[in-house]
DNA sequence: GGATGTATGTTGACGGTGTCAAGATATAGC
DNA sequence: GCTATATCTTGACACCGTCAACATACATCC
């Protein structure tokens, strides 16, 4: 038959992640399913089961790919050595922001029940995830030592309240709860503010 | 027969509603289906359906009830003239994070995808998580005007930041990523210096 | 080159979900 | 007592995740 040549799909595993991010764009992670996928990429219901265990690590790896996308503009930052703390951290914020928005989805994902609470998460993935967190923590102690930021509390609740306050205000937003997208700007100064007046 | 007095079965909606709550504390949200609920009330499969037009409407009355609870513990805050913000804002945050903590599943819901993205908050339901953070604004505004808070920030922009701070770290802990109960008293005290240095 | 093993694809099936339509039954109002 | 209405029931449909069994293509080794 003439057909017989696309029996085995050759990049299933690729196609498979992509065509789930388009579909999540489009409609969410509630949005995705196994079955739906398997359609639009014109391959039998259970042909992504042998490229992911389950429906959890296809997530885990397509959240996998959002912490990798982030920890790209993290390092950007990371990689400055900042000489005003509030222009450094106001620029990070709104960058943060900017990232959580644009790829609402995304980031709901890789920070969602879903994958935490409901599935499990990854090795490979909290290994990632811990990673982006800890390099920001080592960015905050490294501030502190260069008198940047005030020692008086340690670099890890800060960075974990600092992230918290970001984190926070997307979730709010992305899930539509108060805030609207125009006061983002002006949350980030005012988060700026409150974190860097003290030092 | 014996069993045809309980055809009706008195007050069900009510029974649906503390049930579903039951399963919500014990499984999370994903763990909570119409057909389940019913079934462990001895009840068909559709009955349900006679008291909510469709599962959103369920959820949002369960999330209902915990903004009437958590406003409970709110006002007690709201009507208290705090002489020191700092003692304040500490017992403050503390207190949010018991609630959100204790009643983990219930929090999730009250602010989670499945009521305010997936589905369609009820008109009853938004109008009591706007009541509640405004009241949250109009203390912050109070503070200000008796000069226990700086005024160089409007009162909805630090309304805003400081409940978003409070709102990620409860995600944080409630999603099982990154944090751990043990640090939450310092989470609480951090963010406290950190939200009245400034004033 | 033909046999064999492995990776990858397929169909069929099971139990679960939300919810609509149509019918049964009990209560309430006239 | 009749009728309207509220409530509950069964049946059905279209989804979902995933397991088991089978089919096909490719890779490897003799």
């Amino acid at each position: 038959m003439a057909g017989k040549s696309n029996y085995h799909h050759g990049d299933l595993r690729q196609e498979l992640l992509t065509e789930a991010q388009v579909v999540i764009a489009e409609k969410g992670v509630e949005g995705l399913s196994m079955r739906g996928l398997a359609d639009r990429l014109e391959v039998s219901r259970t042909a992504p089961y042998h490229h992911f265990k389950d429906k959890n690590e296809l997530l885990c790896a397509i959240a996998e790919d959002g912490f990798r996308r982030w920890q790209v503009t993290l390092n950007s930052f990371l990689n400055q050595t900042p000489e005003s703390i509030e222009v450094w951290f106001e620029s990070f914020a709104r960058a943060y922001l900017d990232f959580a928005t644009e790829s609402a989805e995304h980031y709901d994902l890789m920070f969602g029940r879903p994958i935490w609470k409901q599935g499990k998460p990854t090795e490979s993935l909290k290994q990632l995830s811990y990673d982006a967190f800890q390099s920001y923590v080592d960015f905050v102690h490294q501030c502190q030592h260069q008198g940047l930021i005030s020692e008086d509390q340690s670099s890890l609740r800060l960075a974990q309240v600092s992230w918290g306050t970001l984190h926070g205000l997307c979730r709010f937003i992305n899930d539509g709860i108060y805030l609207d997208r125009d006061s983002v700007k002006d949350m980030c100064k005012s988060s700026v503010k409150l974190f860097t007046a003290c030092e």
